[in-house]
RNA sequence: GUGCCCAUGGUGUAACGGUUAACACAGCGGUUUGUGGUACCGCUAAUUCGGGUUCGAUUCCCGAUGGGCACCCCA
């Protein structure tokens, strides 16, 4: 007997599976997310994964990392340049620009949830295939909006009871910031050769970015540089003010980061990110955000300001099981299923009970309850272990002898107490029985 | 792109330069076929691949591949 050797497949590098185990963890999340965005006035929108080349390159911006290396861009069997969304706001300002949204009433509120693709190598918490979950609202400037997406933020996270870190940060307009570029580079200038290999290239290139270098030496050098804050046009500097008025009025902790930048070029003003707290390092960022008012303009659309957010899912996820696996069960503030179950468990016996079931069950599920089977399986025993997994409160029993009285057995799975009910007052008696266990 | 770590059934672990590679969990089946949660029994199932050292390698060495992690950057 020769073992005939066929290949097995497997998951491309950075690309998971979400199994049905971790599915109750998941969906817990995703169901606060949006119950969220639905109570703060937010409409879901869906957005295709594959979009033109050009809307990324141009919005996320040609120098970015993001789009030098890590998209996944190919080319279709029509020669159109097309890549998969390594994020989601471009998408919704096209979607927004494209479907005449800005003859909607303002502000305009969306929010979307799904896959996004970026070629990087994966480690902890990084994915080539992960899942986000954003707003954007449109069409609105004034900085309460801003507080208020914050705030937003900062809710989302207490509920699950993630401790985070908000840090903020006013990247200024074009103006403003030119200038500050002007002045950092004047600064830096006379440490460049005291400066880290990669802040040698990030001077010409990204020069915000030296402002994040860990290198201790960089960081000593960056202490003293110029910031932001200090160069903030009027205009800019009274919304960051503002800004942080209605946060400080709505008493949640933020703390004040300079050295925010953001990783997409069409942020301007308002950026903040959102890191997990007691987790030093790697990968702590759960989500960030920021304002992007030239944006809409910019691929088409009529000058109209815009801010958003983007939350990364998987890592919420992990976050949120670490920390619910840690807290003991009776100091949760919540419960998450982690596995299915049912009200009522059909188990039939024999041939004549076995016809019957596939119609009984779909009866009593029409009526509203969680049915359970396991009509593949002729055993009771069997049946009754199926039925003890899914937790079932109870367990209709039908078998040759019920069919002949055309009744039904009821068995109460906790005190083993059976019952034998006329079939056509079953309904009632399950729904008798179900009201007195709540 | 740079650096570090790891590689045994589905999962988590064990073992030794030398007989049928062990254990637990899960899965499946059974303990007289109309009764679950416990117990007992059985079955399924693994040394990533290719070289080298050796009488003999799952074990030691090298390479490949795969996985993990860190930097960079980000969610």
């Amino acid at each position: 007997m020769k073992k005939q050797k066929i290949k097995k497949y497997s998951l491309l590098k950075g690309f998971k599976d979400i199994v049905p185990e971790d599915q109750f963890y998941w969906n817990f999340v995703l169901d606060k997310l949006s119950k969220c965005a639905d109570a703060y006035g937010f409409e879901k929108i869906d957005l295709p994964i594959v979009e033109e080349y050009g809307l990324f390159a141009r919005s996320v911006g040609t120098d970015t990392d993001i789009v030098t290396k890590e998209m996944f861009a190919f080319e279709t069997l029509g020669k159109e340049k097309v890549a998969l969304r390594p994020e989601g706001t471009a998408g919704a300002v096209r979607a927004y620009v494209e479907h005449g949204m800005m003859n909607k009433r303002k502000p305009v509120k969306m929010y979307y949830e799904g896959p996004m693709f970026r070629y990087e190598k994966p480690q902890a918490g990084r994915f080539r295939q992960f899942h986000q979950f954003g707003c954007e609202v449109f069409g609105e400037d004034d900085p309460i909006v801003d507080a208020q997406i914050i705030y937003m933020c900062y809710q989302i996270f207490d509920e699950l009871n993630i401790p985070i870190e908000i840090k903020i940060n006013s990247i200024g307009c074009n103006t403003c910031r030119n200038h500050y570029l002007k002045a950092l580079k004047l600064y830096l200038k006379k440490y460049k050769s005291k400066l880290c290999v990669d802040c040698n290239k990030r001077y010409n290139k990204n020069i915000l970015r030296i402002l994040d270098c860990k290198e201790k030496k960089c960081q000593e050098i960056v202490a003293d540089a110029p910031q932001i804050v200090d160069h903030l046009c009027t205009d800019c500097n009274t919304h960051f003010v503002k800004t942080l008025e209605y946060l400080e009025e709505s008493q949640i902790a933020y703390t004040l980061n300079p050295f925010i930048v953001r990783g997409l070029d069409y942020y301007n003003r308002t950026a903040f990110e959102i890191f997990c707290k007691e987790e030093d390092g790697s990968q702590s960022a759960l989500g960030g955000g920021g304002r992007y008012d030239s944006l809409v303009r910019m691929l088409g659309g009529q000058k109209t300001p815009a801010i958003g957010f983007a939350l990364g899912i998987e890592r919420i996820v992990s976050r949120l099981r670490d920390m619910y696996e840690k807290t003991p069960a009776d100091e949760r503030k919540f419960e998450i299923p982690t596995s299915k179950t049912c009200d009522v468990f059909i188990a039939q016996l024999g041939d004549g009970a076995r016809k019957k079931v596939l119609v009984l069950f779909e009866k009593i599920r029409r009526e509203g309850f969680l049915v359970g089977e396991s009509v593949s399986k002729t055993a009771l025993k069997q049946q009754m272990e199926e039925a003890d997994r899914l937790k079932a409160k109870m367990c209709l029993i039908v078998g040759q002898k019920e069919i002949m009285d055309d009744t039904i057995l009821i068995r109460d799975m906790e005190s083993g107490n059976q019952e034998i009910v006329p079939s056509g007052q079953i309904l009632k008696v399950l729904r008798r029985r179900l009201d007195s266990l709540k």
